[in-house]
RNA sequence: GGGCCUGUAGCUCAAUUGGUUAGAGCAGAGCGCUCAUAACGCUUUGGUUGGGGGUUCGAGUCCCUCCGGGCCUACCA
């Protein structure tokens, strides 16, 4: 029994997300979490919408709403789709929420009090037009180098060169497309990263078993070029957590706020005093997960991210909890993902490219989903989304080999023997052998879930179910009922005894499925800590419920359609 | 340009970190079963581990080089 702190990257506000994010981080997660509790460990899951920067304020601005209507409108589509993907999470949080305000307040002020934050003046762009700063990449213009007219502010996408926004000819917003430029004075403050280096890089050498990803990345920010850089933490926007010292105004800040990046980590932490807040908690109940000194010595604190959050994880929020000297708790381990690629390409939210959540839910059911996306999750390497793929795994996987195997069972059963849990017969050498095989794949599975080894705890999985199949035709009930029907009966319990095992073994991965096939067998799905035990768990004589088909398959003429419906162009 | 990751069967991936004959799933072929969603099971075809060179008793694994794919490169998040 553990307490363990999980969070998942938080979405950003702007849109609905596609599967290439979910699968990068809140679907992990999810698995993970779902999986620590079934084992009886305390767990708290956060996660929360990413609410300020730029980006948002624009979207905001096209949807033609005030900016804090359009997250919180775009907040509640988030939860209920989190919602309908069966994501567990013990608070779905707001970066924009009170308590981050006061959080992310509160650790300026520390990191300034200590000496790690600068304050540093520097010239940029300023659109008349559009009323505001506009971040280099949100600058268009001509490439110097190559001549491409579509060039951005920090880099040309045609020939790669690096670019700074003066460098660009005619230069033009990327918003409105006014040339009305100006470069402009303003003032920021700098969080010190670099001081922390030495600190930050002692704190990633101890940790043992990351993901290469996730350490190649901290190192290589820690030693590139100069080593790792200071880091603006203020912006010149309207939407967002004023710039303040702690409690108290700072002077020469006014009307700036934190840039997106520094608070949004933070509410990671505010999440948790949002979560005590919902439940009518009090702070110290959200304080033992957070603060060491508060109880969080013994917190395993595991965090989900897509590759392009790393740096911020290993080194920036690091930077900031550390450089606070305040005892909060830092992540024990990092898992990152790779991208999923749609179709040969990059999901793309712009284009319209690829399956999002909403849609996906439309098409099939979260299990469907949650089981293709989990078993093939790019945990080494990127890894493709295909239509062809999607519906040879969830057809062969699910359908067939779990769906068919809990189907023809409970047939059998109510055929021969009503829908009730047959009594009788001798436990054999055979069932014996089959108990100490799953038992053994059991332990395997669980081994791989501890590691957070997502595909290979799916591929054990798989095996786990497939071994019922095998079992079922060595064993064929069938002949036996017209043998030796007390043989049958024996054979009959232990495998329905077997579906409601699935049930607890399946929930992190398929949690409607495995309700369904508990609810069935009239049980809860519970966790086997004891196999041979839990394959004993029906009482003979116990009435059972014959299941509707746990999953229906892809016909191809579907599939088909989908495809076409999502090769992009259709946002 | 620099850095990191990656390349293994037609496809998707393993390979206990240098150790026997490189393994699974899917797809293909054959057989079996008839409880089941034409499902399941068994058997089986298929590899010069991207090419070349090197180190080693031994290389998919380490080194060099070439070729291909991907990502990051710090004011998008």
């Amino acid at each position: 029994m553990a307490r363990i702190l999980i969070t998942s990257a938080i979405p950003y506000i702007n849109g609905i997300k596609h599967l290439g994010n979910l699968v990068g981080s809140q679907l992990p997660a999810d698995l993970y979490a779902r999986y620590a509790r079934a084992r009886g460990h305390e767990v708290l899951f956060l996660c929360a919408t990413d609410e300020h920067g730029t980006p948002a304020e624009l979207a905001a601005a096209k949807a033609g709403m005030p900016v804090a209507d359009y997250c919180a409108e775009m907040w509640q589509v988030q939860k209920r789709l989190s919602d309908g993907f069966r994501l567990s999470f013990d608070h779905f949080g707001r970066s924009s929420s009170p308590q981050n305000h006061r959080l992310t307040q509160h650790f300026a002020g520390r990191l300034a009090d200590n000496g790690l934050i600068e304050e540093r003046s520097e010239r940029q762009v300023y659109s008349n037009a559009d009323g505001r700063f506009l971040p280099d990449r949100y600058i268009e213009g001509t490439c110097p180098n190559c001549g491409y007219d579509r060039a951005r502010g920090d880099q040309c996408e045609n020939c790669t060169k690096q670019l700074d926004p003066t460098d660009l000819i005619e230069p033009r917003s990327a918003i409105s497309g006014s040339t009305d430029l100006e470069v402009r004075e303003t003032k920021h403050l700098y969080l010190l990263q670099s001081r922390l280096r030495d600190d930050l890089r002692d704190w990633i050498d101890r940790q043992e078993g990351w993901p290469v990803l996730t350490t190649s990345i901290a190192r290589k920010w820690l030693d590139d070029g100069d080593g790792l850089q200071d880091r603006g933490i203020t912006r010149d926007l309207d939407w967002g957590v004023p710039v303040r010292r702690g409690d108290r105004d700072w002077p020469g800040m006014e009307g700036k706020v934190f840039y997106v990046w520094f608070d949004a980590p933070i509410e990671y932490i505010a999440c948790a005093g949002e979560w005590a807040d919902a439940q009518e908690l009090s702070q110290s109940d959200w304080e033992r997960w957070w603060r060491t000194d508060k109880g969080a010595e013994n917190v395993r604190y595991v965090q989900f991210m897509g590759k392009d959050n790393v740096p911020f994880h290993t080194l920036s929020f690091p930077a900031t909890l550390l450089g606070s000297g305040e005892p909060w708790k830092l992540v024990d381990y990092i898992k990152s993902f790779n991208y999923l690629t749609y179709d040969g390409g990059q999901f793309s939210t712009s284009q319209g490219r690829g399956i999002f959540m909403d849609q996906a839910l439309e098409l099939l059911p979260a299990d469907y989903w949650r089981w293709w996306l989990l078993s093939h999750a790019p945990e080494t390497s990127d890894s493709a989304f295909t239509w062809e793929a999607f519906q040879a795994g969830v057809n062969k996987d699910l359908a067939d080999v779990l769906g068919n195997f809990v189907s023809r069972v409970t047939k059998f059963c109510r055929s021969r023997f009503g829908e009730v849990v047959p009594e009788g017969g001798e436990e054999t050498p055979e069932d014996a052998a089959l108990i100490a095989e799953i038992s053994q794949k059991v332990a395997a599975y669980q081994d791989h879930m501890d590691a957070i080894q997502v595909r290979k705890a799916a591929a054990e999985l798989r095996g786990i179910w497939v071994a019922g199949n095998e079992y079922l035709q060595a064993a064929a009930p069938w002949a036996a009922f017209k043998s030796d029907p007390a043989r049958a009966a024996a054979i009959v319990r232990l495998s329905l005894n077997l579906v409601a095992l699935y049930a607890g073994l399946s929930r992190p991965f398929i949690p409607d499925a495995a309700e369904a096939m508990a609810e069935a067998m009239g049980v809860a799905p519970e966790w086997p800590e004891d196999v041979a035990a839990a394959l004993h768990r029906l009482p003979p004589g116990a009435a059972f419920r014959t299941p509707d088909n746990l999953f229906r398959k892809v016909a191809d003429d579907e599939r088909d359609a989908w495809q076409a419906r999502f090769s992009g162009g259709a946002a």
